[in-house]
RNA sequence: GGGGUAGUAGCUCAUCUGGUAGAGCAUUUGGUUCGCAAUCAAAAGGUAGUGGGUUCGAGUCCCAUCUACUCCA
C-alpha cells in the first residue's frame, strides 16, 4: 500500500464508524500564547476538551500535519540518528467528544489494525496505566477489561504514569492512555527475546504506534485532579510509522514517504544512501526538516528571528549544517528539493503547491544568510586560533560567544577544532548555556492562577457585530502574574469586545467604572483584561466599548480588504495574504510579491480602493455560511487560517473574505486611504503600511504644510524644487568657500608661527581666537620643529583655554605637555591633560589666564 | 519576553587602555599602453545610526532610542 493509500484507508474506517472528516488545521498556531505549533493531533480540538466551545459533532476523524520542535515535546536534536523521529510528521486521529468512550476505542483501534490494516496481531502489545500512589490513582482495569475481550493477558502491559498518563501541560484536561506497540522485528530475534519485554525500551523495531488518550480528568494549578464531566478520547496514530510496518520497511525513512527526496539528495551529492552513517543520518535530517519548513512557510510562517518564526529559522539551519557537514554541499541546496516535495505532496496539500515559488525563494534567501553567518564564524574562529596558537584548547567563553552572538554552531566549532587537534572546553560552553537558559527562564516567568467559576457551564457570546455597549455578568476570572506586573483576567456571559485575532487589535472600554485595558483571544475564550477586580463580582455591569476607538480599526480594516483585493487586480493573482495587523491607527498588510511596486502601482492601488470608498459599498455579512458555499461565492480563503464547517463571510462589492473581524457598514465611512510605506520583508514578501480617515487626512495635511511653510520660506516662489536646488548648490559652494578660508586663516597662523618657532623654539602667548580652531595646524609644526615648544592661551565667549605642543626633542628629553597643562589649569579654575606631546585644557576663570602663561613661562625657562 | 554583538567614506572594514578619523575596492581627473579586475599619480568623498550625559577633549565611557544579526524562552 502507498502511502496516499494508507492515509485514505483509515479516515474511511472511522468515516464508516459514524466519525465526520475534518482537514488537518494549520501547522502554525495563531491565538494561543502557550503553544507556537500544532504538536499534537488534538490542538485544533481544545477548544472542545477544555469546554471554552461547543462540540460540532460527536465523533471526528483526521489527519494532522503536526511539527514538534519546541516546548514539552522536542525532538529536534534527535531527527536523523535514529530511524523515526520527526519535527513534522502526520498524526492520525480518531475523537469523541463526549460521546464513546474506552470500550469503543480499543475496538476501532484494534479492528483497524488486525482487520483493515492485516497486521498480524502476534506482533502486537498493548499497555494500559498502571496506576501512581502519588496521584492517588488506581491502575486503569476498565481498559485492561476492554483489550482482555481480544488480546491475550500476557500482551497487556502496565505503564507507568510517564508513559501512560496523558497531559496537555501544567493544567487542563488528562487522563490515563493505552498505546499499542508493534514489533517488526526479525523472526529469529523475536525467538531470543520476547517483544513484551522490548516496549518502550526505545527499541526502533519496538515501537509505539498508536495511543488512544482516556481524558477524565481536569489538572488544577494547585496540581490536584477533578473529573471531568464529559468524557473523551483523543488518539493519535503516526501516519509515517504505520507507513513504516504496512511497507515492510525498517525505518520511516525508507517508505515512500522519504525516499523521493532522499533518493535526490544522494544523487545531488554523489553519494550513495545506505552506505555511511553520517551522510545517512544528513540525508535524513534534510528530507525531514525540508518538509517541516515547507509546510510552514505553507501555512504564512516564515522564518525569522523571533518565536515561531526563529524555530523555522533554526530547522532549516540544522539541515544546511548537516549538509554542509557531511555530504559537501557548500552552496544553497535544500531549495531545489522543493519541487520534488511538492510533486509528492502537492495534490493532498495544495496550499504547497500553490506557494511553491514562494518556498523555494524564501528558503534559497535564508540558506544564502547562515551561509554568510558560517563564513563570519569561521573567520572568527580562525583568528582566534591565530591568536591563541600554543593553547590548544577553545575556550569555553569563546566557544559560547560564537554560538550565542554569532549564531556559529558548537558542532562545528568542535569540529574545526578537531580538525586542528584542539579541543573545546564543553564545560565552560554548557555554563554559559546554562546561564543564558536560567535568565531567560525567569524573565518569561508567568504564573496564572486557577479559573473561579462564577457561572459554571456558560458559555461566552460575543455580540459585538451588532452591539458596542451591553449588560454583562462575570463568568470566570483569574488572576495573572508576569514579572513584575499582576492583572486579572476576565470572561462574561457576553460580550461586545472584540479579542484581538485574525490581526484585528483588541477592543479597549470600559466596564462600569473599571478600564478594561485590552481584549485577547485565548483558547476560543475572549478574555478582558483589568488592572483590578471589581468589588461585587457576581453583580451586573455596564460593559461599553470605546467607539471612536473602534471606528477606526473598522476603517483600517475594512480598507485592508479593500486593498488586498485592488493589489490583485493591480499585481495579479499571485498576490496572497502573508499577514496583516490593523489597530486605531493604521493597517499593515504583508503579501507575496516578487518586485518593488512602482510609483505608478502604488498609485494605481490607491486609486482603485479610493474609488470603492467613493462608491459607498454597503457591507454584506454572512455570519455562518457553509464553508463550500463562501468557496463557490469566490471568497478569499487564507493559507494557514482554520476554518470550520461554517464561516463569516464579509463582502464589499467584488472584495469578499473570509473574516471574522469587525467592518464599517458601509465603505463610505473610510472616507480615504493613502499607503504611507511600501518595502521588502523577505524573499519574494512585502509590506504596504496605509492610513485611512483621519489618519489619511493627517497625513495629507502634513504633506501640505510642510510644503506650505517651505513656499513661505522662499516668499511664494514659482518652483519649489528648482528653489530648493538652487539653494543647495550655494550652500555647498558657499561651504567649501568658508572652509577654504578657515584653512587658509589656519594656515596663515601656522606659517607665521613656524617662521619664529625657527627663531624661537619657545614661544608663549595669548592670542585672540579660539585655540581649539588651529588644534590640527600647530600639530603639524611638530615634524619640523623637534625643539619646539608651544604654549597657546585664548578666551572666546568668556571661557579661558590653553594648548601646548611639544616637539619630539622635548618629549625625549622628559617634559610632558599633559602634565604641564594640569598644572597650568590650576590658574584658570579648570583641567585638561592629553598625551606627552599634545594636550589641551579648559576653565572658567578668565582672569587666571595671563598667570598660567607666566607660570608657563617659567617652568620653560 | 530576556541576554549578547554590530551600526565609521558608495562597498568591505581598521582606529589596542578617550587625545591629529584611516586602508583596500569603487568614483572623478591626468599620465602610461602591458587586451578584459592593466598600471602610475592626484583629487573628491565622513553630523562615526539617532538623542542626551560625563570630560579640557568622545567613534571610543554612561543612559535612552532605532535598525540589523544572534542565542535563550
Amino acid at each position: 500500500m502507498t502511502s496516499n493509500e494508507i492515509r485514505k484507508a483509515f479516515l474511511d474506517y472511522f468515516e464508516s464508524k459514524d466519525h465526520h472528516v475534518v482537514p488537518s488545521a494549520p501547522m502554525v498556531i495563531k491565538n494561543d500564547p502557550t503553544l507556537m505549533f500544532t504538536n499534537a493531533g488534538m490542538n485544533q480540538f481544545k477548544d472542545i476538551f477544555l469546554g471554552n466551545q461547543q462540540r460540532q459533532w460527536p465523533r471526528a476523524t483526521d489527519s494532522q500535519k503536526c511539527l514538534r520542535v519546541s516546548g514539552k515535546h522536542n525532538d529536534l536534536e534527535e531527527v536523523g540518528h535514529d530511524t523515526y523521529h520527526h519535527t513534522m510528521f502526520e498524526m492520525l486521529g480518531n475523537w469523541s467528544f463526549g460521546d464513546y468512550f474506552k470500550k469503543e476505542a480499543i475496538a476501532y483501534g484494534w479492528e483497524f489494525l488486525t482487520e483493515v490494516m492485516k497486521i498480524n496481531k502476534d506482533w502486537l502489545y498493548v499497555t494500559v496505566f498502571g496506576g501512581d500512589e502519588k496521584e492517588g490513582l488506581e491502575m486503569d482495569m476498565e481498559a485492561y477489561n476492554f483489550w482482555k475481550e481480544h488480546i491475550s493477558e500476557d500482551r497487556i502491559l502496565r505503564g507507568s504514569k510517564k508513559d501512560n498518563f496523558w497531559e496537555m501541560g501544567d493544567q487542563g484536561p488528562c487522563g490515563p492512555c493505552s498505546e499499542i506497540h508493534v514489533d517488526i522485528r526479525p523472526d529469529e530475534e523475536k525467538a531470543k527475546v520476547p517483544g513484551k519485554d522490548l516496549v518502550n525500551k526505545d527499541n526502533p523495531q519496538v515501537i509505539e504506534i498508536w495511543n488512544l488518550v482516556f481524558m477524565q480528568f481536569n489538572r488544577k494549578a494547585d496540581g490536584t485532579l477533578e473529573p471531568l464531566k464529559a468524557k473523551h478520547i483523543d488518539t493519535g496514530m503516526g501516519f509515517e510509522r504505520l507507513c513504516m510496518v504496512m511497507q515492510g520497511k525498517r525505518s520511516n525513512y525508507d517508505t515512500d514517504v522519504f525516499q523521493p527526496l532522499i533518493q535526490e539528495i544522494a544523487a545531488k551529492c554523489g553519494k550513495k544512501y545506505g552506505e555511511n552513517e553520517d551522510a545517512d543520518i544528513a540525508m535524513r535530517v534534510c528530507a525531514d526538516h525540508l518538509r517541516a519548513v515547507s509546510f510552514s512557510i505553507a501555512d504564512g510562517q516564515l522564518p525569522s528571528n523571533v518565536k515561531a518564526g526563529y524555530v523555522i529559522r533554526r530547522i532549516l539551519r540544522r539541515a544546511v549544517r548537516y549538509g554542509y557537514t557531511f555530504l559537501g554541499f557548500t552552496e544553497p541546496f535544500i531549495n531545489t528539493l522543493v519541487p520534488t516535495l511538492v510533486g509528492q505532496m502537492g495534490h493532498q496539500f495544495p496550499e504547497l503547491k500553490k506557494q511553491q515559488e514562494l518556498i523555494q525563494r524564501i528558503i534559497l534567501e535564508e540558506e544564502q544568510a547562515f551561509l554568510r553567518t558560517l563564513a563570519g564564524g569561521i573567520k572568527r574562529f580562525e583568528d582566534y586560533v591565530v591568536k591563541n596558537a600554543d593553547k590548544k584548547i577553545v575556550d569555553g567563553a569563546f566557544a559560547f560567544e560564537l554560538f550565542d552572538t554569532y549564531g556559529f554552531p558548537i558542532d562545528l566549532t568542535q569540529l574545526m577544532a578537531s580538525e586542528k587537534s584542539w579541543t573545546v572546553d564543553m564545560a565552560g560552553f554548557e555554563k554559559g548555556l546554562q546561564e543564558q537558559k536560567e535568565r531567560s527562564r525567569g524573565a518569561a516567568k508567568v504564573e496564572s492562577d486557577d479559573w473561579q467559576e462564577l457561572l459554571p457551564g456558560v458559555e461566552e457570546e460575543f455580540i459585538g457585530y451588532d452591539v458596542l455597549e451591553a449588560d454583562v455578568r462575570i463568568a470566570r476570572y483569574r488572576r495573572v502574574k508576569a514579572k513584575d506586573k499582576e492583572f486579572y483576567q476576565l470572561v462574561f456571559d457576553r460580550t461586545p469586545f472584540y479579542g484581538e485575532s485574525g490581526g484585528q487589535t483588541g477592543d479597549t472600554g470600559n466596564l462600569g467604572e473599571l478600564a478594561i485595558k485590552n481584549t485577547k483571544k485565548e483558547n476560543g475564550l475572549i478574555v478582558h483584561i483589568v488592572d483590578t477586580l471589581p468589588e461585587d463580582l457576581t453583580a451586573t455591569f455596564h460593559a461599553s466599548v470605546d467607539a471612536a476607538r473602534r471606528q477606526a480599526i473598522g476603517n483600517n480594516h475594512t480598507a485592508t480588504h479593500l486593498m488586498h483585493y485592488a493589489l490583485r487586480q493591480v499585481l495579479g493573482d499571485h498576490v496572497e495574504q502573508k499577514g496583516s495587523s490593523v489597530d486605531a491607527e493604521r493597517l499593515r498588510f504583508d503579501f507575496s510579491h516578487f518586485a518593488k511596486l512602482s510609483h505608478e502601482e502604488i498609485r494605481a492601488v490607491e486609486r482603485r480602493v479610493n474609488e470603492m470608498i467613493r462608491q459607498c459599498l454597503p457591507l454584506e455579512e454572512h455570519r455562518a455560511m457553509p464553508i463550500a458555499e463562501a468557496q463557490k461565492l469566490g471568497a478569499m480563503a487564507l493559507f494557514g487560517e482554520k476554518y470550520g464547517d461554517k464561516v463569516r463571510v464579509v463582502k464589499y462589492g467584488p472584495s469578499i473574505e473570509f473574516c471574522g473581524g469587525t467592518h464599517v457598514a458601509n465603505t463610505g465611512m473610510i472616507g480615504s486611504f493613502r499607503i504611507v510605506g511600501e518595502g521588502a520583508i523577505a524573499a519574494g514578501m512585502r509590506r504596504i503600511e496605509a492610513v485611512t480617515a483621519v489618519g489619511a487626512e493627517r497625513y495629507a495635511d502634513d504633506q501640505q504644510d510642510l510644503i506650505a511653510s517651505l513656499n513661505d520660506m522662499f516668499k511664494g516662489t514659482k518652483d519649489l524644487a528648482a528653489s530648493i536646488a538652487k539653494l543647495q548648490e550655494d550652500n555647498a559652494s558657499l561651504k567649501a568657500s568658508v572652509e577654504q578660508l578657515q584653512k587658509e586663516k589656519a594656515a596663515g597662523v601656522a606659517k607665521g608661527f613656524a617662521d619664529r618657532l625657527k627663531v624661537t623654539p619657545t614661544l608663549i602667548e595669548r592670542v585672540d581666537f579660539d585655540v581649539n580652531t588651529v588644534k590640527d595646524a600647530m600639530m603639524a609644526l611638530r615634524n619640523d620643529n623637534p625643539d619646539m615648544a608651544l604654549v597657546l592661551g585664548s578666551v572666546t565667549a568668556g571661557k579661558p583655554a590653553l594648548l601646548i605642543v611639544l616637539g619630539q626633542n622635548r618629549v625625549d628629553a622628559g617634559m610632558n605637555a599633559g602634565q604641564m597643562v594640569r598644572t597650568l589649569g590650576k590658574e584658570i579654575q579648570g583641567g585638561g591633560g592629553g598625551q606627552p606631546h599634545f594636550a589641551t585644557a579648559g576653565g572658567k576663570n578668565p582672569d587666571g589666564l595671563d598667570k598660567a602663561l607666566a607660570v608657563a613661562k617659567e617652568m620653560l625657562a
